[in-house]
DNA sequence: TCCTCTGAAACC
DNA sequence: GTTTCAGAGGAT
């Protein structure tokens, strides 16, 4: 880790290092500031790299050079481009984050920023005014056709681009005239993006003399009220944009760009407060009286975390501040990002990494300017660049979306979230039904303010819990998946116009095919895992939920070519499609991965939900996050099991936050709500504790079996995780490092593994892993950074570092 | 022995 | 992204 020099220095730095916008951004590079020259971690700067000029942000200023760079390699900055791209004490965060991660600070300014922020930075090209006449003497004859096509144009200042494209020799001739001093070449930063347009048609002339398709068109144009969109006419009409071209041509229509607005600020009726309860007062009379410190809010499902989110923000608005509430899926809250907008109105932004590019530039400027007041968005988003900032909140801060487990760096957002709240002062109010067991601890521990609201508004009460042992049911005789309470409920449900809920832990239609002949599961060729079968329009379909290799389900089993298949297991696919027959009157919709991947399909179908459209919701884990329908009174949980098996010491936590937040829909509306719990292991004491809705005593118990066993939130984990195509390679490469680690004097953590991964083999690569036992904080990790940046793996292995692993696989 | 092609590595 | 470099293979 590059060490870089703390705050303002008496004598200006001598050097930078600096991220290029080149390919190669695993490394930085250093360069000399030229005389006079100044700057800081977060400039854009334009720099020379190899034969070319790219942007680049400063890392950091050194006052020595690294050592073993030889200075006479050193290239100067060329120009400062832009300053102030990050909000006041931003950048000590971006440094704490990376420093805890043990990742390089390039990486976290990659996905803290938002892409494209340097291919925003121009390169332009202009003709020297003063340039000396003889310094066109013996040019080559493309440059001096080049110079002279310049020279002719009405204005002196290009895009690089267009002259690469449009000059005879194209950048060599480009590089000749700089040679010569005739052209300069310059950098200019983004400072507005270019506004969005669309094309638009209207109508014009009488048009009485059309037939065919173009009089069809321009009818169809004029049902829809004489102007619309080129797309929407398209669409509607089933024509071409050669015909719209055509009919512009002989001026029947007129085809136009009209402006759009990239960020419409959601719109919605407005809001206003509601009338608290008491639990909701007490809790914000804290908050106001608070000292800047994080609070943890533990409301039970239905408490009204919501309005107290709302009230909280309105008095940081007043002060002129601004606010960052942070959800796990934004996809999901469509109901949540819709009340923040009928109640602040044009203040509030979606920030979330599915904008696109554009939108995610100009929200970042909207929020350096202030523009934007209060930021909804999911992890990415805790690194929104709002200054001023006055409250962070964190709904359902036990959602395990907020870790980062792909590319490095694998940031939790709470971590973050934390320590932005400590850099600008600002409280950070996290809230959860299920609190998380580490924010649990620091709050009892007193670290965190520990705020309550036990009931839920309304005086409702929270949802019966009735456990169904599945064992009795298949004593029974009882095979389907629903067990008779169920069905009965069911039925009841349906017969009183009421709707429900069904969770189940898989999508798709059955979990694994196996061939009755010779026993073999189909397996995805790239992972160590069956294929999960699902059933499409297009025709049936074997799909790895690992790597998403698909392929059409075979006649006959691919190893023996019996065709006696077998379907186990059941998805939501298959629990809808049993469930319909079983009730043909029950209108089913399903909400999982497969049916809400189009965009803007999770509010569709809750919308469709909501109007009463279907009377059933069978789905996957996305039903627990923070949906709010008023109209349900009944929940069913199909399997609690395959959530209670999972092996992983934080799976006990996983299935009761679950289990919890499943049965925390039902019954939110002016009805009961009756939660069936099926099991086939109704004493297990997730299930116990979970049907009491008793959050403290399962808290309690897991807790003490954590300090026992060496687990978070006592001991910290950091996972190392090694892969490779090749099996041989990984598994050397891991044992070398674990060499490493259990020979080094200053590691003092404890080394479990190597071990293969739950799932070793995943889209083509073997993955094993070390797992670390570190109970010396900081010092532990500065000893693990030391002793990573040395190690070497073999050819073709990647190492990934994980702090905090949140999933053990 | 020199030249050309090609893929990989470096670019501060 | 461009440029450079090293090694293979081929022609002289």
């Amino acid at each position: 880790m590059e060490t870089f020099l703390p705050g303002p220095l008496l004598r200006p730095a001598a050097w930078v290092q600096v991220l290029v916008d080149a390919p190669a951004r695993e490394r930085t590079y250093t360069y000399r500031l030229a005389d006079g020259m100044t700057a800081a971690g977060g400039d854009v700067v334009c720099v020379p790299f190899g034969s070319q000029l790219v942007g680049g942000i400063v890392l950091g200023c050194l006052d020595q050079l690294p050592t073993g760079l030889d200075p006479g390699r050193l290239k100067t900055v060329e120009s400062v481009v832009g300053t102030g791209l990050f909000a006041p004490g931003f950048w000590p965060l971006l440094v704490r984050v990376a420093d805890y991660y043990l990742v390089p600070l390039a990486r976290v300014i990659e996905t803290a920023l938002p892409p494209g922020i340097l291919s925003r930075a121009r390169r332009r090209v202009r003709l020297v005014a003063d340039a000396a006449p003889m310094a066109q003497w013996g040019l080559s004859a493309a440059a001096k056709s080049a110079f002279d096509f310049l020279r002719s144009q009405a204005h002196a200042d290009f895009s690089w681009r267009f002259c690469v494209q449009r000059l005879s020799g194209g950048a060599s001739s480009l590089r000749e005239l700089q040679a010569r001093r005739l052209i300069e070449s310059y950098y200019v930063f983004g400072e507005t993006a270019r506004p969005r347009t669309q094309q638009f048609v209207v109508l014009a002339g009488a048009n009485a003399d059309l037939c065919g398709r173009s009089a069809a068109v321009v009818q169809c144009l004029r049902r829809l009220g004489g102007e619309v969109s080129v797309a929407q006419l398209l669409a509607e009409a089933r024509t071409t944009r050669a015909l719209l071209q055509k009919l512009h041509a002989g001026g029947h229509v007129r085809i136009y760009e009209r402006q759009i607005l990239r960020l419409a600020a959601p719109t919605a009726t407005a809001d206003r407060p509601k009338p608290l309860t008491d639990a909701q007062k007490r809790v914000l009379d804290r908050l106001q009286g608070a000292a800047p410190s994080p609070v943890l809010l533990e409301g039970v499902t239905g408490s009204g975390k919501t309005e107290v989110y709302l009230q909280a923000i309105a008095p940081v608005l007043d002060r002129g501040e601004s606010a960052l509430v942070l959800v796990p899926e934004i996809g999901l809250t469509p109901q949540l990002t819709d009340r923040f907008a009928a109640r602040f109105g044009a203040r509030v932004r979606v920030y979330h990494s599915a904008l696109s590019e554009g939108e995610r530039f100009d929200c970042w400027r909207q929020m350096l300017t202030g523009e934007a007041q209060v930021v909804i968005g999911t992890r990415s988003a805790v690194f929104a660049p709002l200054p001023k900032l006055g409250l962070i909140v964190l709904d359902e801060e036990h959602d395990g979306s907020y870790k980062q487990d792909r590319p490095a760096p694998c940031y939790h957002a709470r971590t973050v979230a934390l320590w932005r709240g400590e850099l600008a002062g600002c409280p950070v109010l996290l809230g959860s039904a299920t609190p998380d067991l580490e924010s649990f601890d620091c709050a009892t521990a007193g670290r965190y303010l520990h705020l309550e609201m036990p009931e839920r508004v309304a005086g409702r009460p929270l949802p019966a819990v009735e456990v169904v042992d599945m064992r009795e049911e298949l004593n029974r005789g009882n095979f389907s998946p629903f067990s008779a309470t169920l069905q009965r409920a069911v039925a009841e449900m349906h017969g009183a116009g009421r709707q429900g809920i069904l969770f189940i832990n898989r999508r798709g239609y059955s979990t694994f095919v196996l061939c009755r002949n010779c026993g073999e599961a189909l397996r995805c060729p790239h992972c160590a895992v069956s294929l999960t079968y699902h059933r499409l329009e297009a025709g049936d379909y074997l799909r790895c939920h690992y790597c998403n290799h698909g392929a059409p389900q075979p006649r006959a089993c691919p190893h023996c070519t019996s065709p006696n298949l077998r379907y186990f297991g059941a998805g939501t696919q298959r629990i809808a499609a049993q469930l319909g027959e079983q009730f043909p009157t029950l209108r089913v919709l399903r909400f999982d991965r497969d049916t809400t991947a189009r965009k803007d399909a999770h509010r569709q179908i809750l919308e469709q939900f909501g109007r009463g459209e279907a009377d059933v919701l069978v789905g996957t884990q996305m039903l627990t996050k923070g949906l709010d329908l008023p109209q349900v009174t009944l929940v069913g949980i199909l399997a609690a099991d395959g959530l209670l098996n999972l092996p992983d010491f934080r799976a006990g936590e996983r299935a009761f936050q679950l289990l919890t937040q499943v049965a925390g829909r039902a019954g939110r509306g002016s009805e009961p709500g009756r939660v069936i719990l099926q099991t086939y292991a109704p004493e297990h004491p997730v299930v116990e504790a979970a049907s009491i809705h008793d959050f403290r005593r399962y808290a309690a118990a897991e807790l003490t079996q954590r300090q026992a066993l060496g687990y978070p939130p006592f001991v910290q984990l950091v996972a190392l995780q090694l892969s490779a195509a090749e099996q041989e390679s990984v598994v050397e490469a891991a044992e070398a490092l674990a060499r490493r680690l259990d020979g080094s004097a200053d590691f003092e953590g404890r080394l479990l593994g190597p071990a293969p991964c739950t799932v070793e083999r995943v889209a083509g690569r073997y993955r094993w892993q070390l797992l670390i036992k570190n109970p010396n904080g900081e010092a532990g990790r500065a000893s693990l950074r030391a002793l990573l940046a040395q190690f070497v793996p073999c050819a073709g292995v990647t190492v990934a570092v994980d702090v905090d692993p949140l999933r053990l696989l």
